[in-house]
DNA sequence: AACTAATAGGTAGGTAACCTATATATTAAT
DNA sequence: ATTAATATATAGGTTACCTACCTATTAGTT
């Protein structure tokens, strides 16, 4: 443990920042919002999972990992605009099924799609060996973080 | 090229988001906001640098990457309660110059010494190597994305 | 000196992406 | 029948930004 084994601390903080506030997530070539295609994605994903494509508010507030009143709030969005359905489920009426309706479906198509890219851009930018070690340090780092307790910093 | 080179673009979306969305960044012992915490800690490293403890708005929006209407909301806040102080230049009476009052200062040290401890456990976590690994695949993700051109994906 | 352009910052008002607290509807459990 | 639990919705708030515009001041030009 050399004199600078933690010489990079604020240059580790700083690319962190840096790669939080990145532009990437807030893109959308669409008319909706970025959060809002980042939800049709979520439903598109599971169908192709071979799941149903109905899902819940509860479900999609899971993967999301954003509270349920924000499912609302995005879905009601969308729902306005015709690029999601919401019906009740048909023995238990208190869940709402949400579905993608066809102009759902064509944007959830073109976000995956350039999504896919985009990252497929990353890995061959990276190289394949280099990107499957950031995939493995950043799940490490979120380990770390959920871990840490600020408390006892 | 294999068939599954790509095979990781889901779970790379996925950990870029979750790092982004990462609670770390909202982290707030003081009673004051995780972005006006930045904006100390931003004069506070600047003064050790050995640079002068007065700072510019225009210097701070440079480092946070924010519109410079968004720091003197936050200068604003800041001087509400007496954690920055603002003055204007003796010479060039257009520029407001920003410095730590004795308050301020003291929880940019708290914060300072918070951060450090958290990145430092980090890099302990991970291994020297590796963060300095995590490090360069941050630095050249972040090239990659600044350079992308979304509306050729 | 007078005028125009550039620079630095502030003001007003808005938005995205979340949140908490609370209410409502429905179903499950006792 | 009553109470508890579950699923979602509503209301209203917060943080962290933004753009458009305005003002004050300084620098450059004729």
């Amino acid at each position: 443990m050399n004199a600078d084994h933690y010489e990079n601390v604020a240059l580790l903080r700083g690319l962190l920042l840096r790669l939080a506030r990145s532009d990437w997530r807030k893109l959308t070539k669409w008319s909706i919002k970025a959060s809002e295609v980042r939800l049709l994605l979520v439903l598109k994903e599971n169908s192709l999972l071979g799941e149903s494509q109905r899902m819940t508010v509860s479900d999609i507030s899971k993967i999301l990992q954003v509270t349920s009143p924000t499912v609302t709030q995005m879905i009601n969005n969308l729902i306005k605009n015709d690029y999601v359905i919401r019906t009740t489920h048909p023995t238990d009426r208190r869940i709402a099924e949400i579905t993608l309706s066809q102009k759902g479906d064509k944007i959830a198509q073109e976000a995956s799609e350039m999504f896919t890219k985009m990252f497929e851009g990353l890995i061959d930018f990276l190289g394949k060996e280099q990107s499957d070690q950031l995939i493995h340090l950043m799940d490490q780092s979120i380990v770390y973080f959920e871990q840490v307790d600020i408390e006892k910093l």
